[in-house]
DNA sequence: GTCTATAGTGAGATAGAC
DNA sequence: GTCTATCTCACTATAGAC
C-alpha cells in the first residue's frame, strides 16, 4: 500500500550509555519517576513530538538526568513500552475453557474498560506506537500477543463446539473487543466531544461498560432469546 | 487526569504566508500531489515526527516548495486534516428512518470498513490527530460530527421504540462500530501480527467485515433467534 | 550522582536568483 | 512559480565542575 518511510526514530545510533549493571533501589525509583512524567508527553505529543525537555520539567529534573538514566530517548521510550505492555495482557486470565462464557466475557470487557479508565495514557502510548508501525514492539505483537491470543481463541472455538456461544471469528472477537474498549481511552477527546462533556467521568464510563457488555453478549449469542426480538421486514 | 501540556505544535507563531487569494487550476492540482505526498508521513510519524524534508522528496520537490504552498508546516497538516474529515460521514448516509436496521447498519459497517480498506493512512492521520488531543478538529467533533450522531441516534432510537431492534444505546453503539472498524486501518499491524500476515490481504479485511456485520447484527437483536441458542449454565 | 553550560545536528522557514 | 543556499532555532546529547 504505501512504500516504506525511513524510521522516524533513527537519528544517531549509539551504544548503550551508561547505566549501571546493577540497579540500586534508589536508582530503580528514580527511573519510575521520570518514567511517570514521560507517560504523558509521549502519550499527547507521541515520540516525535515529544521532548526531553518537557518530560525533565515534568519531572522536576534537568534534562541531563535524564540522559544519566535512560541514555538516549529512545531507550526512555522503549522503558516506558516495555513497562505497560503486559497490562493488556491481565485481562485474558478471565478466558478459561471451565468458566461461564456470558461470565468470562463479561469479566473480560469490564476488565478493559477498567483499564482504559485507570491507564488511559498507557493505552495512548501503545496506540501511537502501533499506529506508527510498532517499530519498537512489533516482535513482541508477534510473538507473545500473538500466542497469548491463539490460546485464548482455542477457549472459545471450544465452547462454540460445544454449543455454548454462537460460532464467531474468535481472532476477529478480540479485535472488536481491544477496539471498542481502548477507544474510551485512545480516542477520549472524541467520545467527549460527542457527548458533549469536557471530561469522561466515571459515570460514562459505566455507562458504556453497560452498553458494551450487552452488546458483546448479546453479540456472542449469549443472551436469552426473549431479548432476541424477530426481524422486522 | 492529566496536566495540559504546551501544545506540540507551536514553536513560532507566524502569519498567514503567501498563499495567493484565487487558488488556480495549476495551483490545486500542485496542492493536491503535496497532500497526496503528506499523507503516508504525517500517517506513519504523526506530526512531530513528520519531517517537511520527507513530504518533499516524496512528492519530488524540494522543500521550499511546500512553504510556498502552504506556508507552514501545520498549514499543510490542518490542510490535510480538512481534506478527510467528511470521509467518515459518507457512510452515515444509510441510517435512515425508513430504512431496515439490519440492512442499514450491516451497510453502514461494510462502507467503514471499505474505507479502512481504501484510505488507510486519512484513518491513520485522523487517528492520530485525536489521541493527541485534536487541537486542529476539536471544533470539528463537538460541532457537525456531534450534530450528525445526535440526528443518527435518533433514527436509531426510532427503531428501538417500534421494537425494530434492541434497546441499544446508539451513542456508544456508534462508538463501537467506529473503534471496530477502524482498527483494521489504525492499528493493521497488530492485527497483522496476530494473524501471521505480512500485509493485510483484501481477503482478511472481507473476512473482518463479515464477523462484525454478523456480530453487530446479532448485538442489535436483528438476527432471527433460531441463531441466539439458549444460555448454558 | 547531580546539574550547568554547551556542543552539534537537524528541522522549519526564508531570501533572492532564475 | 521554482529552487538553491542559508538563517535560525529547538532539540538531543555530552563534557565536566561540583
Amino acid at each position: 500500500m504505501t512504500a516504506p518511510l525511513p524510521s522516524v526514530r533513527a537519528k544517531r545510533a549509539r551504544p548503550a550509555p551508561r547505566p549501571a549493571a546493577f540497579p540500586s533501589r534508589a536508582r530503580r525509583l528514580k527511573e519510575q519517576r521520570i518514567l511517570e512524567a514521560a507517560e504523558p508527553v509521549f502519550a499527547e505529543a507521541g515520540f516525535g513530538g515529544a521532548s526531553m525537555q518537557a518530560i525533565a520539567e515534568r519531572a522536576g529534573l534537568p534534562k541531563a538526568n535524564l540522559h544519566y538514566y535512560f541514555g538516549t530517548k529512545q531507550a526512555l521510550y522503549r522503558a516506558l513500552l516495555a513497562r505497560n505492555l503486559d497490562l493488556w495482557l491481565d485481562a485474558f486470565d478471565h478466558i478459561v475453557p471451565e468458566r461461564d462464557p456470558a461470565d468470562a466475557l463479561a469479566a473480560y470487557v469490564r476488565d478493559k474498560m477498567r483499564a482504559s479508565w485507570e491507564r488511559p495514557l498507557a493505552s495512548k502510548v501503545f496506540a501511537n506506537e502501533v499506529i506508527h508501525g510498532a517499530v519498537e514492539i512489533g516482535g513482541y505483537l508477534s510473538t507473545k500477543l500473538r500466542q497469548k491470543v491463539d490460546e485464548k481463541v482455542a477457549v472459545i472455538d471450544g465452547w462454540a463446539a460445544a454449543g455454548k456461544i454462537a460460532p464467531v471469528d474468535a481472532r476477529h472477537l478480540f479485535f472488536t473487543l481491544w477496539a471498542a474498549t481502548q477507544t474510551y481511552a485512545d480516542f477520549d477527546v472524541q467520545v467527549c466531544a460527542v457527548l458533549d462533556r469536557r471530561h469522561l467521568t466515571k459515570a460514562d464510563l459505566a455507562r458504556a461498560t453497560d452498553h458494551l457488555v450487552a452488546f458483546v453478549l448479546r453479540g456472542c449469542g449469549l443472551t436469552p432469546p426473549a431479548a432476541c426480538p424477530p426481524r422486522t421486514a
